[in-house]
DNA sequence: AAAAAAATTTAGACTAACCTAAAAAATATT
DNA sequence: AATATTTTTTAGGTTAGTCTAAATTTTTTT
């Protein structure tokens, strides 16, 4: 049987909870996530479970099994996908795409997906940076670093971002930071760990700690 | 409040089979449209009802109210642009379309659906040669002939189709009639009204009165 | 105009996805 | 180790959208 538009963001949601390790996913963690209930999703655990789509033994936690895997995956894809399409075809912001495609990732048709990948060139990101799984479900999450990992001097290129929320995008945009900027630390702030940024090699800017918390860089 | 999937589907069936003139709707044609039972449908007229989105009186059948009208055409605009997307950008075959816009015509977002027709440069028909509902709102059938009501002789542009199912797009495909064609009818048999049809001034072929009468055609 | 047939609505149930309140299990604290 | 706290599950309900079977209204036929 097909999967429900609830059933495949439980499983995307596991999936981004239970991070490159697979580890076991809490029911209240999930509860967080689904803005529900925890008996609410204790019912969809067990509902996933008989679906053979989720490991599942009470009170001890959640993992996706192969296929839930592959179901979660695919969600990503189409979610990454259109994301793409949104800021490159039809000119969107990165602030502004990501409830959108939080709809679009559920509409069936593995052939509309194929055919937008191809439309797109198929793309290897989205706009904020996150890999795109390919056509058989292969998703390498490159090893980028965290800005608060780089050291005075160094230069880095912007590859992504860890929060995606439209205000922190719209911060980065007003900071003229997009992706592949070049990011240099020229200097860190003992008290507050803020920082001193210089872009492209130009203009230099303070950024907090949160900021650089939230940035995925890599070196050249 | 927001209208939910089904309400849409609702409201556009009911928009169909409604007619320019806005006839009258039965509850068994909704039932049959809409592949739910009778019993059904009469739960889902009333709460469009409640939320003034049709006009129902039992027994009486429905038409929709200006606000019903409003959703009904806002999901044809979708419906519609999403399929000269697929065609146009993604290559699929008209015969394809039809169950992947029906999906998409219900993704929210005003602003989706804005960018997206100037993506397409606000095409006016879809690839059925069905017209595209402005912005606004504003939907007008231009007033095509069905190929039957064509005489011997005259040259007639093929412009629409009434019947959307693949395997008579298809069909028309094999016959190489597309939109813009130049038909002109040769002959017509008495007995079973069967007509030979010269296509763009070359070849001829005969096609039946099933497939004449669901041709939309235009004087020139 | 009465009877028969067809269309529609009501009544009572089901499933998916959610809820609250209470019970049970796991974990943390003393 | 016993108690307190937190987490999770169970029990019992709700709403949207569907169903079947029975009742009612409308329409058609005689």
């Amino acid at each position: 049987m097909q999967n429900s538009f609830t059933e495949e963001n439980y499983l995307k949601i596991i999936h981004a909870l239970s991070g490159r390790d697979g580890v076991e996913v809490s029911t209240n963690a999930l509860a967080e996530s689904t803005s529900t209930r925890a008996a609410s999703v204790t019912d969809m655990l067990r509902k996933l479970a008989d679906k053979g789509l989720i490991h599942y033994k009470k009170y001890q936690g959640v993992t996706l099994t192969e296929a839930g895997e592959k179901v979660a995956i695919s969600v990503i894809r189409k979610h990454r996908l259109w994301e793409v399409f949104l800021v490159e075809k039809l000119g969107f912001g990165w602030d502004e795409v990501h409830d959108i495609a939080e709809e679009l990732e559920h509409v069936p048709s593995n052939e509309l997906v194929e055919r937008l990948d191809a439309f797109l060139g198929h793309p290897r990101f989205d706009p904020h940076g996150d890999p795109i799984p390919d056509a058989k479900g292969n998703l390498t999450d490159p090893d980028y670093l965290i800005l608060t990992d780089v050291g005075i001097g160094e230069k880095v290129l912007m590859m992504g971002v860890l929060d995606h929320a439209p205000s922190f995008l719209q911060h980065l945009d007003r900071s003229g930071i997009t992706l592949g900027s070049v990011l240099e630390i020229t200097e860190i702030n003992e008290y507050d760990k803020s920082a001193s940024v210089r872009i492209n090699g130009s203009q230099t800017l303070f950024i907090s700690l949160e900021v650089s918390k939230n940035l995925l860089v890599q070196r050249r």
